[in-house]
DNA sequence: ATCTTATATGAACAAGTGTTCATATGTTCA
DNA sequence: TGAACATATGAACACTTGTTCATATAAGAT
């Protein structure tokens, strides 16, 4: 009944027992939801989508957002950390694009999911 | 070169002009980024893990993370408002399973994104 | 009815987040 | 070299988030 940490009483022991050993790791439930974590501001999802349009430097995506370039630059940051966008400077200017396909296809998921006819 | 709030300078002022029009409406980016925002915790990434593999009631899935009743319920709330999750009573207890098959395809392609070779 | 079990929820608090402001870094051009 | 420009970053602050604890709700068992 209290084979872990946990007092909490166990319905289905097997199945239990079954996916605790099946478990996704700490560590890998931490990196994926970092990734989701990622995506999860509107700030962030507004930039991912124009980015998904074209390539584009700071300051434009600043102007395409309406936002100061240092708040777009601290988004930046956080999608560069977790390779969501990548960047090549050319000039004075640092061009942002997505990095791999693996984005727009989860944002595509996404849009699918809020667009569910039984969602609110 | 101020068209609007912002004063940032603006380098190819026709991409700018086609996607501030092609851009995904605030209201869209705020839906969207609560989704993700709602898979964004290890907690609840190893929930929706566990619901993965089989149909859980609340003990089980306490047992299963090896966290308290609580927070596991509470975290349910949220995966349950952001339809990620669906649940029905049987008896006393209440069984939740994944609400759809995009939450899977996107948990998939994050997967896949974590693990590409040139991510450290 | 009363007791036990399963789940939900409100309050509280530490920890984390997103923006602004000021400033630093780095590049181009005169 | 120095001025102007494009971007990055640190500090600060209001706001949000995830857990715990205590308790409420609700269903089955005695």
């Amino acid at each position: 009944m209290k084979d872990d940490i946990c007092d909490t009483t166990i319905i289905d022991k097997k199945s239990v027992e079954a996916i605790k050993k099946a478990m996704v790791r700490h560590e890998t439930a931490e990196r994926l939801s970092e990734t989701f974590k990622a995506l999860g501001d509107p700030t962030r999802i507004r930039i991912i989508y124009a980015l998904s349009k074209k390539e584009l430097c700071v300051c434009d995506i600043s102007a395409t957002l309406g936002m100061s370039q240092s708040a777009v630059s601290h988004q930046l940051r956080i999608l560069r950390n977790l390779k969501l966008v990548k960047f090549k400077k050319r000039g004075k200017s640092v061009y942002y694009s997505l990095d791999d396909e693996h984005i727009m296809s989860m944002f595509e998921k996404c849009v699918e999911h809020v667009s569910e006819p039984n969602k609110e």
